[in-house]
This record gives structure tokens, sequence and C-alpha cells, in this order.
DNA sequence: ATGGCGTACACCGTACGA
């Protein structure tokens, strides 16, 4: 089983699609399973309105980088959070997509956590499908030196990008689209490439396992998803890696996040 | 079928997401 296992470090990522409307549920779901580490996207709220205070009282360090109405990301932790870096470095970009930070874990482990909440491309040859790839190229070239330097790194987040078809709950409706197209996926590969391994698919998992649904038709229902919520772990931690898996509950409830959280486990030592 | 649904901003509809 892939179950995380009690006593281990958690790692997770969750975009809430608004931390404003999510707050609550946020809050339930630190409670409910405590993880070590969660890494938030598309918070689409200011800096000044971070619910910093709620978040310290329910156990957690945060840090964030947000703007008003579009994007967002923050980092909560249990343990506290060092050398933070917001944004690409030497990437002039203006919407807040990245950030930063170190964390040690109580039994000794270091973690480089780098928290993502990749453009979403809208379309093959729209503007923003090329700044999708532009900005997945900037990303690439600086996890490239943090991965030689940073053996316990950890990448994860919003990616918006389906890693293969058995991440699609219909490969031949989706050829071509974006999340799934061969630009995007190769794009993936080259993070991928830099020995950062999907630590979903280091474990037997179950067929049709998604990460997001559409708001729309009936998609959670239907389990019409897509998985494109990923922690990627150097491959110098695998060997910690004890599991990984998706948390279907938050998108059962009303007022749901169009996405639900994705859980790493790692031996604490 | 550029709509379907949800969120934000702030108009009473438009932009954006995936």
């Amino acid at each position: 089983m892939s179950a995380a296992v009690p006593g281990g470090f958690q790692i997770a990522t969750w975009n809430v699609n608004s931390l404003r409307v999510r707050h609550e549920q946020l809050l339930e779901w630190l409670r409910a399973h405590s993880p070590d580490v969660v890494a938030l996207q598309e918070t689409k709220i200011q800096d000044h309105d971070f619910p910093a205070d709620a978040i310290r009282a329910a156990g957690y360090h945060c840090a964030f980088s947000g703007q008003k109405t579009y994007n967002g990301v923050a980092l909560l932790s249990k343990h506290p959070l060092a050398d933070l870096v917001r944004d690409i470095p030497d990437f002039d970009d203006a919407p807040r997509r990245v950030l930063a930070a170190t964390i040690a874990a109580p039994g000794g482990a270091r973690f480089r956590v780098v928290n993502l909440y990749v453009p979403n491309g809208q379309a093959p040859g729209s503007e923003k499908f090329a700044y999708k790839l532009h900005w997945l190229a900037a990303l690439t070239r600086w996890l490239k030196n943090e991965a030689a330097a940073q053996p316990g790194l950890v990448v994860l987040g919003d990616f918006n990008v389906a890693p293969e078809d058995r991440d699609v709950h219909d490969p031949a409706a989706w050829l071509g689209s974006v999340h799934v197209s061969p630009e995007e996926r190769a794009a993936l590969r080259a993070i991928t490439d830099l020995e950062l391994c999907d630590a979903f698919r280091q474990f037997e998992q179950a067929e049709k396992s998604f990460s997001w649904w559409d708001y729309r038709q009936g998609a959670f229902r239907r389990n019409a998803g897509l998985r494109i919520d990923l922690i990627l772990v150097h491959r110098q931690l695998l060997p910690k890696l004890q599991g990984c898996r998706i948390d279907v509950e938050p998108r059962r409830v009303e007022r749901a996040s169009d996405h639900t959280p994705v859980i790493a486990t790692f031996r604490p030592d």
C-alpha cells in the first residue's frame, strides 16, 4: 500500500483555488492529517491579507508570495522555513508562482522544497502556451543548479502537465490539448531528467488516479480528471520515500477546490 | 456548442482557469 506511514515526514501540495474560500477547509485538513509541510498554490490573496495568525495558531510556520486576484503560492511547515526564494532567479515574471525554502526535519534530514504554480498555457499555439514553455525552460535552468547543489530537493506543486496518458481520463479526447501536448511533456521530462522522480509513480497506484477535475459537467462524479499536481523527489531521497498518495476527500465537499491534495511521506531520519 | 462551473473584481458583465 502507498498509504502514509504514521511517524513519517509528510510533504503535501494543494492548489486551493482561493485561500479565502478554502481557509476553513485547509485548517480542517491540517488538523485531520497533520502534515509536516504543505505547499499551496492559487492562494489569490495579497501578502497583507494572508491568514498567517490562524495558520500559526494551527501550529505552522508560513511563508507566502501572493498577489491580487490570481496566482499566489505559500509554504506551511511545522518546522522553521529558511533561505526563502521567491520567483525564478534571473527571470523577469510578474505572477507570483514560485516559493522555495529549506526545512530541517526533526530526525536531521534536510529538505529543499520548491513550490510551483506552473502557467496554465491555455491552448497550444497561443501566447500563453509560448509563455508556459518559456517559463518551464527558465525553471529548468534554475533547477539544474538546485538539483546539483541540493540532494534533499523536492519540487512540487501544480505543474499543469499530465506526465503520461495514464494520467488522463480520456487520452483520445485530450490528444494534442494543453496539459498533455508533446511540447509540455518534453518540458516536464527535461525537469525529471535532472534526477527528479515522480514520487507518485514510485509506488503501486490505482488506475485512473487524478488530482484535478473540471467543475463542469459532473467531471468529479465521472472521475473525468487529470493528474497534474506532482511531487518530484531527487533520486538521492528515494531511499527515504515511503509513500505517495492523492487524498480525494477534500474534492467531495461543498465548495471544493477543483484540485485535491497530494502527499508524500518520507522516513524522518 | 467558447458553453458547461467556480472565483475575483466590482460591473450588474468580463477575465481566467484547466
